[in-house]
DNA sequence: TGTACATCAGTGAACGCGCGTTCACTGATGTAC
DNA sequence: TGTACATCAGTGAACGCGCGTTCACTGATGTAC
């Protein structure tokens, strides 16, 4: 009885298709961006009739959003592990999660792009939202930490907004290679620690109005 | 024989056919993202047939690529616009450029979007950049101005690359309206001139290395 | 100024293509008794 | 335990669609003499 009900989760006819078909996508939209992943292409790498995925996605867009999930699971438990390798609540955690932030970026391009472009404009909005709140968490426990704060209050809020933009645009520039192009080299780690070290104590700065 | 060579650069058979082309791509981007957008409706929105673009843009990706371009250029002019209404090489300066930068992107996110994903990905690459540089060029020169420093040396693109991923980050949070959704009001201007103002000091700390 | 020729922006019809999605189906697995 | 029925994941064929792009063309504009 129990081994029937895990083999209904993980194989029925096929296996785990939702999983193959989740992989395949993330493997093709990894390669060749958003655009060059079709659902006929997916259904073929998991070795399957091109009508199949529509038993587990209800559209392109539909598995395109998971996709977008997916990775932002992902980018929270590696931002997860990186902050357990250090002691919490300190400049070298707060770091070592903005830097796991950017190395994601910079691992999986066109996944994270879609992440953040699917944040916008899918109908699963909220869904993806409260799953890139789980990410951003991690960044706000941190911070709440090394604030010496107990709860996620304001300041806490504003000291993370403080330092998230920067993780973000660091991101994209990786993406873009725009830090290698540099005149000058810009070393990620330094400029990452530089960051935290003087903006974190401009949040009294920032509370007064 | 002048009136002719305007002519000739203007108003052709049709007018300015490429120009419309342009046009008609940037408001069906700007309204639908890259994906909502194609040949066929840009030439039926410029009331031209479905060929006549292919004398002005040798392929869909080529329109794209102009429009990024497009998108680029205007970006440099509004940042060089707000340069200008303060005084030169001071803190309000840079803030207001770094703000402009903002604003572009939260008045024209399918197209700001586009112009930093055609930069990575298009056979146009150079061409792009040598435009990028011409925005990120203004920061470039204010900030040089800031530090009394006479041309854009190491120390120049070293501050700069301090506040630039703070900028396109906050661009990209605008853009996705987490902003509005934190749980505490976020203030653009006060985030990015605490900023400034933390992170220009900096810049000597990062030398050493 | 007038004529003959060259240029080239825009036409309209057509192409092949691959895609997203639907449908009636089949057959393996699960369930009730 | 065995049988009859229900479920539902995956099939395979087909659809309509709109798109990007090509092609031989036409006719307005520009140019040489």
């Amino acid at each position: 009885m129990a081994k029937t009900e895990i083999r209904k989760k993980t194989a029925y006819h096929h296996g785990d298709l939702r999983g193959q078909l989740l992989a395949a996508a993330r493997g093709l939209i990894g390669e060749h961006g958003p655009d060059g992943f079709s659902m006929a292409d997916a259904a073929r790498l998991a070795g399957v009739s091109t009508a199949a995925p529509y038993r587990h996605f209800s559209s392109r867009q539909d598995l395109l959003a998971a996709v977008a999930e997916n990775g932002l699971q992902r980018l929270g438990e590696a931002l997860e592990k990186q902050a357990s390798n250090h002691p919490r609540g300190t400049l070298s955690s707060i770091a070592a999660v903005m830097r796991a932030f950017v190395d994601f970026a910079g691992s999986e391009p066109h996944i994270f792009r879609l992440m953040y472009s699917t944040m916008t404009h899918s109908g699963r909005f909220r869904e993806l939202q409260k799953i890139g709140k789980e990410s951003y968490g991690v960044h706000l426990r941190e911070i709440a930490l090394y604030l010496g704060e107990k709860e996620v209050n304001e300041k806490v809020v504003r000291a993370t907004f403080l330092l998230w933009p920067h993780v973000l645009g660091l991101s994209f520039l990786v993406i873009d290679s725009k830090l290698e192009s540099s005149d000058f080299p810009i070393d990620i780690d330094e400029t990452i620690r530089t960051v935290a070290e003087r903006l974190l104590p401009a949040t009294e700065q920032l509370q007064k109005p």
